[in-house]
DNA sequence: CCGAACGTTTAA
DNA sequence: TTAAACGTTCGG
């Protein structure tokens, strides 16, 4: 809701200016500033700034020391100029200053005085997107009309004058204060690349839709089931069915429209938010609705479901699973094309939030909050696309919320679900709007190729150098794009125990349930998740996510970016996926945890990310058959960051720690493993397989007397070169630290 | 357009 | 008063 942070170009005007002003820190009385403010239109005051709400799991953070803005910080060596908060420090809820005041009564919030949730909100200070005016509800009076609560963001709703006079939802575009940033501010602005998307794909449809608020995004469960099935590793080809996409997309279209009008005509009024607090009173209610209310799904997409744990097989290994994994991936992956609107779709990041969109169209008349949503008789499949759609955006839900503040919910009730209550109605929109990401667009289906089966594993015949796999490209640029809203990691610990309706709760503790969970796969896990938001916030600890595969995933869209940074995975596979290098980037900006990353497969464009970005703690880097990666490219890989600024003084290789380096299939030549042998002091196993220009000089290289990979180096892969020769493998063994090797 | 810079705000 | 950092503007 929040932030519509629409894209809708066609009121680019209207909407850059209103987010200006909304974003403009709001002078103080008779300060002048030195930011000019531009005079808000209609609306009135300008809005006010947030601060950290020093709860959440991200405020409760130290300083990464890793991140853009800690290595400026001072404490950290850096000139002190950016004056940004830790990237991981981010707040997930700020809230309103001490000092904001009620404009009518000129007091601050109440609600911690008062026991009933109705009272709570009656008395706290809400702070409209539109108007930007503080309130306590309480104080206003209007009748006919009600506030439309953010449940983005504490204390913020639309309040009743605005709603009620049915001002443009836009608004909502502003930020929504402190440690709500966007990735267009940060290394990776996921968000162009899906609109363009979209824009390509939905050209067509573009024309029909209404300009604005509109309707919530479109959600086709059905896409990802049409998806061309995701080729097993051994028959690498891939998909790319563009065409037909484009085609379905059509398709959907309709199907949503059809959905549309149906939701529709069951907007009747809502009531008012006391109404709707009654509603969630206890959690088995809650979890009634859950389902449906949550129901267009939030996100992981990751695969979900797809990969093991780690424990449960090796991370290498792609076998049979993975053509499961595939079928439920690819609805994730797929999963909202919205169509028209994806300018509403907020966050594309994914998210808890879901976000503007529905604001925006919920203007007017809510539909009422609907508990049991009768879908329309259609093929099973779209169901069970939506049912997995939803998940993944019930796990972003529940990892937002995990984060956020409790406003006035009552104790044990989860955090937001109460606020997201409060706009009743507005469920459906909302959880569309999430689903509004658009995969990425243009993604140059027509670019990649079928790759030789040969190629994939380590170790598998390659017929020539040549028939290497095309990896499939990053997405083209795109048009300005919504702003992407990043948030945290969640924090851990959700309830102890499950509540029960009866207001009890259940025997058994929530650490036992992690020890169960911990025997499911991803898979199963996000089958947990729907079952009541107690679980679905368990199910997303992040120990049950320590390893997020999204091999061959074909769209990778911000949705599940953002999903994998709730999750920090330690070990992330995006190997063959048209990843981004501004998706890249910004995931390791974002990963400080990450021990390994797969990126085989992907283009270089998309792989030089790491140029740019530090991962401290990279121990595993795969990058084989990586297009483009050459010497010049392993240079810029592997040499210290480029900026040498006062301050800057990282002089040391990004990938120094990396123990484990896969260079499979690619072109690089002596001048590579020279600077391998220098600027990684702690590699350990090395995959030079099918890199034809790697011959026996090449080797004596690694092993040459004063190179620290003579003492680190235990395993070397060399099959496929035919130009080294046994003999040279032989002098290898002498050294004791290596002790295996492969060869043809 | 995006990242960097910095004035200003906020809390301590 | 100071440290932190939000949000706008600047500059490439």
């Amino acid at each position: 809701m929040a932030l519509s942070l629409s894209g809708d170009d066609e009121e680019y005007d209207s909407e850059s200016e209103q987010q200006r002003a909304a974003n403009r820190p709001k002078p103080k009385m008779g300060t002048s500033s030195a930011v000019k403010l531009p005079s808000n239109r209609s609306s009135s005051g300008a809005r006010r700034r947030r601060t950290r709400c020093r709860k959440c799991e991200a405020c409760l953070r130290t300083e990464c020391g890793e991140c853009h803005f800690c290595k400026d910080m001072k404490k950290f060596g850096g000139p002190g100029r950016m004056k940004q908060s830790c990237i991981m420090r981010q707040c997930i809820a700020p809230v309103l200053p001490h000092t904001a005041v009620c404009v009518v009564c000129a007091e601050a919030g109440k609600e911690d005085t008062l026991e009933e949730e109705e009272d709570k909100f009656n008395f706290m200070l809400m702070e409209c997107s539109i108007c930007n005016e503080i309130v306590h509800p309480n104080c206003l009076k209007v009748s006919d009309a009600q506030g439309v609560v953010n449940d983005e963001l504490p204390n913020c709703w639309e309040c009743p004058k605005c709603n009620h006079a049915g001002k443009s939802g836009k608004v909502l575009k502003q930020k929504r204060g402190p440690g709500f940033k966007y990735a267009s501010n940060l290394p990776g602005s996921l968000l162009r690349e899906q609109k363009s998307m979209k824009e390509e794909g939905d050209a067509s449809s573009a024309a029909k839709r209404r300009p604005d608020r509109e309707e919530t995004p479109r959600y086709r469960p059905e896409e990802s089931l049409r998806q061309p099935p995701l080729l097993s590793p051994s028959t690498l080809p891939r998909p790319r069915p563009e065409d037909k996409l484009r085609k379905k997309r059509k398709l959907f279209d309709d199907e949503e429209e059809e959905d549309l009008s149906l939701r529709k005509k069951e907007k009747p009024d809502d009531q008012y938010f006391s109404k709707i607090l009654l509603q969630i009173k206890t959690e088995e209610e809650d979890e009634d609705t859950y389902e449906e209310e949550d129901g267009e799904g939030r996100e992981p997409h990751f695969r979900a479901g797809v990969e093991r744990k780690g424990r449960f097989g090796d991370a290498d290994d792609e076998g049979d699973e993975k053509d499961s994994k595939n079928e439920l991936l690819n609805p994730c992956i797929r999963t909202p094309v919205g169509d028209s609107d994806q300018s509403h779709c907020s966050s594309p990041q994914a998210g808890p939030s879901s976000e503007g969109g529905s604001e925006t169209q919920e203007k007017g008349p809510r539909p009422k909050a609907r508990r049991k949503r009768r879908l329309p008789n259609r093929e099973l499949s779209r169901e069970l696309s939506k049912a997995l759609n939803q998940e993944i955006q019930k796990t972003e839900d529940c990892l937002a919320n995990e984060n956020r503040q409790p406003l006035k919910v009552e104790p044990e009730s989860e955090n937001e679900e109460p606020k997201r209550l409060f706009r009743n109605g507005n469920e459906l929109g909302d959880q569309r709007s999430h689903l509004k990401t658009k995969e990425m667009n243009g993604t140059p289906w027509e670019l990649r190729h079928f790759y030789p089966s040969q190629i994939t594993p380590l170790g598998f015949n390659r017929s020539t150098p040549t028939n290497r796999p095309v990896p499939p490209r990053s997405p083209p640029k795109c048009v300005q794009m919504e702003r992407h809203v990043i948030r945290p990691p969640p924090i851990s610990p959700p309830p102890d125990r499950l509540p029960l309706k009866d207001g009890k709760t259940h025997a058994i503790q929530r650490e036992v349930w992690m020890k169960i969970f911990h025997y499911l796969t991803h898979q199963e896990l996000c089958v947990c998740m729907r079952v009541c938001k107690t679980w679905n916030r368990w199910c997303c600890d992040k120990r049950l996510w320590m390893r997020i595969d999204l091999n061959r995933c074909t769209s990778v869209t911000p949705l599940m970016l953002s999903g994998i940074i709730r999750r920090q995975p330690v070990s992330l596979d995006l190997s063959w996926t048209n990843i981004s290098k501004k998706q890249l980037s910004w995931l390791i900006n974002r990963l400080p945890g990450l021990r390994v990353l797969k990126l085989s497969g992907c283009s270089w464009a998309a792989v030089s990310a790491l140029c740019t970005s530090s991962c401290p703690l990279l121990r595993t880097l795969d990058v084989q058959w990586v297009e483009g990666l050459k010497d010049a490219q392993m240079r810029d890989l592997l040499s210290p960051p480029t900026d040498n600024r006062p301050g800057q003084l990282d002089n040391r290789c990004k990938l120094r720690n990396v123990e484990d380096l896969r260079l499979a299939g690619l072109d690089i030549t002596d001048t590579s493993l020279r600077l391998i042998s220098r600027q990684m002091p702690l590699l350990s196993r090395l995959d030079l397989s099918y890199c034809n220009h790697i011959n026996d000089q090449s080797v004596n290289l690694l092993t040459a007397a004063g190179t620290t990979t003579r003492d680190s180096l235990t395993e070397i892969n060399l099959s496929g070169n035919s130009s080294v020769s046994h003999t040279q493998i032989r002098t290898l063994e002498f050294f004791s630290t290596l002790t295996h090797f492969k060869i043809i």
